[in-house]
DNA sequence: CCCATATTGTAAGTATACTGTCAATCATCA
DNA sequence: TGATGATTGACAGTATACTTACAATATGGG
């Protein structure tokens, strides 16, 4: 016989995992904006740029499998970034279609002085936990999103990030 | 003497707790699609659903605060919602700046039917983990986002639901 | 070498998430 | 009571996140 259908409370919200994921997002979003409020960088910003550094010349369909963001929503980004002259854009030479990614003086500059305030804000996220808690938090976490990594529409790909290094126009 | 700068690798980005929940909140949303994909309603959509059968006749800033949305984007949903005729908005007699929320029949039935796959959704996020890490994990989320609730730009206002009940029109 | 197929960037369309602002309405207090 | 300030829903504007589609370009097999 079939099973009796649990009677419809808000725990249904408050205790799924996926409510509370989308909520600790709010949050962190929240502390990183308001730690950052004097650079003008949003956490997407800021992720494609230590990107774009760690791997110059890459070019948006490798940068979107290295932060794994969606491709179609990092245009999007790149644009916003090029338009603070933060990024360069330059056509490679090797292949038409693909214009590769540098940051810029001041994109160097903005990264480096952000970083306190971001290292700020990824403190103020755990902050109420006890470092032990934030341990194991952080840890399982990270297992998490590696054991889930192919259920995203957006895997995470990091190798794909030195296919480029050969290919610089 | 100021602290040296450390390096910008990717593991300022990979290790960041911000970028763990952006992650793990874009892989929660991907299952759940998938898991619902029969029911055209979005992780979204199904809490508000939720929040309106618990509260009928809650108006849609009561609403935000019970589901910690946006008050603005909130706005969008109720109107789809509303398209989709899974809802319906009365005016209140006692205040007339207010518009009350209930479920319609359809919006019931929606509401009953989707239930066993949300919880299959919902299943599927922690999977990978081990049965005691899937609780370690879910009791360290829920105690982060309840002591970081005040830092979210929408906190959490779960009592605020009840006081509507007697201005019902 | 040519054609089928894949890739790259771009764009349009939908949905969340937030910032403001605004008019209508309500509640309070001098 | 009547002016003040708060609340409600609506709207405009920006940013992320995803889908599908498309033109230009590359690549590989025959």
């Amino acid at each position: 016989m079939p099973s009796k259908p649990s009677p419809i409370t808000m725990d249904a919200v408050y205790t799924a995992p996926g409510y509370l994921f989308r909520r600790m997002q709010q949050i962190a979003v929240s502390i990183f904006v308001e730690e950052c409020s004097a650079f003008d960088l949003t956490p997407v910003q800021y992720a494609a740029l230590v990107a774009i550094h760690t791997h110059p010349g890459i070019d948006a369909t490798r940068l979107s499998a290295v932060i794994a963001f969606d491709r179609s929503t990092l245009g999007n980004v790149i644009e916003r970034l090029e338009s603070k002259a933060l990024i360069e854009r330059k056509p490679s030479r090797e292949d038409k279609r693909v214009k590769l990614l540098y940051l810029s003086k001041s994109g160097a500059v903005a990264l480096r002085d952000i970083m306190p305030s971001v290292e700020r804000a990824q403190l103020r996220m755990l902050q109420p936990l006890k470092p032990a808690d934030r341990k194991t938090l952080l840890a399982l976490l990270t297992q998490l999103v590696d054991l889930n990594n192919e259920a995203s529409r957006v895997p995470l790909r990091a190798e794909d990030a030195l296919e480029h290094l050969g290919k610089a126009g």
